[in-house]
DNA sequence: CATTTTATCTTGGCTGGCCAACTAATGCGC
DNA sequence: GCGCATTAGTTGGCCAGCCAAGATAAAATG
C-alpha cells in the first residue's frame, strides 16, 4: 500500500448488474448456490459435487469404456481419471482393464454403491425441486428450454459438449431402486 | 474386475435427464461451459475465472475492506484470502492493512490493473451476447427473471448469498475507463 | 480492569476442474 | 515389417472453492 501510488478507483461503482451482462452473471452465481446446496445434499452419501454425474452414468450401466464415460458426462480427460481414483478409493467404483484394448479402462460401479442410487436421485429431485419452488411447469419447462439454448449457444464454441446424447429415449418406467439383477457376489 | 464379483448395474439405463430434473442437471452444464469460455476470454487478460468477480468489486471503488469484499463477491472468506494473494502477486491487486481496525485488509486495485476494466467489460458483454445469441429480446428477460427466481430460492437455504445488495443505487453514468480521482491512500 | 465473546483474516487440507505434456497401445499407410 | 498418426489414460501443475481450525485484534461483558 504505502500511499505512494494513488489509489486506483477506476470509474466509480457502476450498479455492477448493469455491467457486462445480467445473465452471465445471475449463471454463475445461480450455479455457484446450486453446487453448495447439491454438496450438502450429497455429503452424507459420501459423495462430492461433481462425482454423483459420473455414479449416474454408471448405474444403470455395466462396465464401460472410461473414454465413453468420458465423452458421456463431458469432462476433461484428466477430471474423470482423478475423480475416479477417489471414487475408486471410496469403494464406489471398480476399475480394470479392458481385455479387448490393452490402454482402454473398464469402470463400473461396486455394489455398495448401488445403495446410493436412489439417495441420489431422491437428493437430485429434492434440490430440483427446491431450486424450482414457486415456479409454474410452463415456467419450468421455459427455463428448460432457455439454458438448452444457451448451451447450444456455448456448445458452438466449446468443442466438447455433448448435447443430443439421449434426447431420444423416451420414458423407461424403471425402477428407481436397483433393481438390476443382484449378480452372484461371492463371498 | 475380473468379472468374478458380478456387474453392478443397479437398475437399467433411464433417459438420464428424466432422473433427477433436468433443469439442475442443464443448469450445471450451462454454467460449466460458461466458465469456460470465461475463462478463455479472460485468459489473455492474465485473470482466471473468478478473479473477473472480485475485481469488478474492486474496480469502481476505492480501497475496500477486505470483509466487505468478501460479502460482495458472497463467496468463502478463504477463498477470497487465497485469490487476492495471487491477484496481489500478479499486480492486480494491492493490499495494506486498515489503521482503523489492525485485524481488517484494505484492498483496492492497482492502476495496472485499471487498463483491463475495459477489456473485462468487453470480454462479459461478448460473453453474454454469445451465450444468448438467438434469443430474443423477451427470453432474455425471462431468463433472467427465472433465474433470478431460482437463485431466491436457492438462497434461502444457502445462508450466505447476496441478493439484493445494490439493487438500489441508481443511474451512476460513471465512465468506464479509469477516471477516479487519484485520492490520498492512507498510509 | 480482566475475561469472554465476536469479528477478521489466514493456513492447511481436500475436491473439482482445466491445460499441457507424457506414456502406451492401437491402427493405418507404406 | 516399419513408421507415423490417433486414441486412451495418466501425471504434474495450477486455480477456484469449500470446510475446519487457528491466530489476532476489537468489542462486549463481568
Amino acid at each position: 500500500m504505502s500511499g505512494a501510488q494513488g489509489d486506483a478507483a477506476c470509474g466509480d461503482a457502476l450498479p455492477f448488474a448493469a455491467r457486462g451482462g445480467p445473465v452471465s452473471h445471475a449463471l454463475s452465481r445461480v450455479a455457484r448456490l446450486h453446487r453448495i446446496a447439491a454438496g450438502k445434499l450429497l455429503r452424507r452419501l459420501d459423495l462430492y459435487p461433481g462425482q454423483e454425474f459420473v455414479m449416474m452414468r454408471l448405474w444403470g450401466a455395466g462396465p464401460v469404456r472410461q473414454s465413453e464415460l468420458i465423452r458421456g458426462v463431458g469432462l476433461d480427460p484428466s477430471t474423470v481419471t482423478k475423480m475416479l481414483q477417489r471414487l475408486e478409493q471410496t469403494g464406489h467404483v471398480r476399475r480394470g482393464p479392458d481385455p479387448s484394448d490393452r490402454r482402454a479402462v473398464l469402470v463400473e460401479a461396486t455394489e455398495r454403491s448401488c445403495s446410493l442410487l436412489a439417495e441420489v436421485t431422491a437428493a437430485w429431485t429434492e434440490l430440483e425441486e427446491w431450486s424450482l419452488a414457486g415456479l409454474e411447469p410452463g415456467e419450468r419447462q421455459e427455463l428448460a428450454r432457455l439454458l438448452g439454448k444457451v448451451e447450444a449457444n456455448l456448445c458452438v464454441e466449446s468443442a466438447d459438449c455433448l448435447l443430443d446424447r439421449e434426447a431420444a429415449a423416451p420414458g423407461h418406467p424403471a425402477a428407481p431402486e436397483c433393481a438390476a439383477e443382484p449378480g452372484p457376489v461371492p463371498g
